[in-house]
DNA sequence: CTATATTATGAGACTCATTCTCATTAATAA
DNA sequence: TTATTAATGAGAATGAGTCTCATAATATAG
């Protein structure tokens, strides 16, 4: 299915339009495997010469991500950071408190673990957040760590 | 070790002096559980006659997280939670999504698969966040989930 | 097609947690 | 006690994200 199908799909199944800046906001996100924020989006977008407003911009990611399409990353740092979720599997992140990096991880131990300590509570799991901040190789191969 | 002694101890190592103000946040948050934002710490505060400006209940927060005295927690919606780690093992959290209830939880074997991936990727682990969002039991037997 | 109804967009105002500023106050050193 | 220096408080500033509302674009009805 193409970029615009698929957003054509989630568009109609929320009941809203397909409009230009959807596609262009949907497509700058799709087309990259960096984690950025909505600023960097907007402009990116808009150094390409297509002028999606900020507002737009938020408003469409906040489509994605309730769709599946994008997955927000809140790193603890205010800003929040986004990802594409075309054909990739589900994985947490490794983040260098020093350069910034982002690594991806996949751990089948974890994830079972997890959902042993949530049926021992008694509990549904929904979502989870797992996050390792390091410093990395290269960060810890320049000097005092 | 008193609460007083153990504040003094943190403020000589930081080269800062010893307030009224910053003993009443030491006060307030090792006498809780509960996990707090900076405004009910500042309001609890306000409400038994001591007034600690906002901006210092966020400094002197600083200054005890900075220093393993508390920990502060980001759930994802914008406001920071506190919580005391006072005689505290280590532990990570599960909230509910609904009501807002947070538990906490320690697994040493998922403790030890992060040191294992980070090891592997050549990296050094600093911290981690592992958050379990849920539905909890009385959530869940509310109804309709 | 064309007109009409309805939703989406853009610009900038607004929010809200947190940080900053700087004049005043309090804690330590002499 | 006074002098020195840091801490505090009040409110301004910040900044990511949200909201408003007039205008523009899309979908629907004829």
């Amino acid at each position: 299915m193409s970029s615009s199908e698929i957003l054509k799909k989630v568009l109609r199944k929320e009941g809203l339009r397909y409009t230009h800046q959807r596609q262009a906001v949907w497509d700058e996100l799709s087309a990259s495997d960096e984690h950025r924020d909505a600023e960097e989006i907007y402009l990116s977008l808009y150094n390409s010469g297509l002028n999606v407003s900020r507002a737009t911009v938020y408003r469409t990611i906040d489509v994605l991500v309730k769709n599946n399409l994008v997955r927000k990353l809140d790193l603890g740092d205010g800003r929040a950071r986004y990802e594409h979720k075309m054909d990739t599997a589900h994985h947490d992140h490794l983040i260098c408190i020093q350069c910034g990096k982002i690594d991806e991880f996949m751990d089948n131990i974890i994830e079972n673990r997890q959902d042993v300590i949530v049926e021992n509570f008694g509990y549904k799991l929904i979502r989870h957040i797992h996050q390792l901040f390091v410093i990395c190789d290269v960060c810890g191969s320049n000097d005092l760590n």
